[in-house]
DNA sequence: TATATATACCTTGACAGGCGATGTATAATA
DNA sequence: TATTATACATCGCCTGTCAAGGTATATATA
């Protein structure tokens, strides 16, 4: 893990809902795949993963069962909600607007001063 | 102010710091700046704008002192140190890093799908 | 057989950053 | 005279993150 969660930070939500998009999965699988996306660059640890799972279903943007599997450890499988697809589609919109507004904040005054040919 | 600040976290430092990269300035104008930059879609609460100063001079990032105006408010300058320049220099490259990932990351694995033709 | 590792879940308590509320003071304007 | 703009500051709450600890199953290794 090589990045600053507190950049992260406000995202999570939106990463665990972009992987029920498809289809139902598990914390565990969810987490490797963002490793796995991401180089192992990123992770999410599990006391925040799990924190994001109980908030997003609070929510009602996701919703629970427990899987069958007969074999290996219990799985817990969680399912988007329409309410969950319609907040996803918001805070994509949201990342959009916040990454072009960052992208002119952190601007550092002397390169804009350079662009404005003054 | 339009822009959730949980999207924001975290890059409230590098914004001052890009502030003072050109001049010294005070807590009122960068803001009132931020605003202007923003079209008024993002600001910085006071609070958090005065406790960024402390924690940067805490850091050595910035540096203060009391202006000689004799109208108006007394005005705190600051200004950024090297270790500053060279801490912004090093939060905005981790913020292209940060950008990227996100961008793969909050990517719908429908669209995903998608793009790879399965 | 014992041990370590991978899979898989969960909670508690501390910490840090953001911010509403509140306060101070000066100067200009209505 | 009252309001608004300028300008700074702190306190205490809230929220998200996470280190640390715990439970349980299955497999690989020594």
């Amino acid at each position: 893990m090589s990045i600053a969660s507190d950049l992260i930070r406000g995202h999570t939500d939106t990463i665990i809902l972009a992987h029920l998009t498809r289809e139902d999965s598990y914390g565990y699988k969810i987490n490797k795949e963002i490793q796995m996306d991401t180089d192992n660059q990123y992770e999410l640890k599990e006391a925040t993963l799990y924190t994001a799972f109980r908030r997003l279903e609070g929510a009602g943007y996701i919703c629970s069962y427990w899987g069958d599997e007969n074999t290996g450890a219990r799985r817990r499988y969680y399912s988007i909600t329409a309410e969950g697809r319609q907040a996803y589609r918001q805070l994509k919109k949201e990342w959009e607007e916040a990454k072009y507004l960052i992208d002119i904040l952190i601007k550092s005054k002397e390169e804009r001063e350079d662009q404005n040919g003054r």
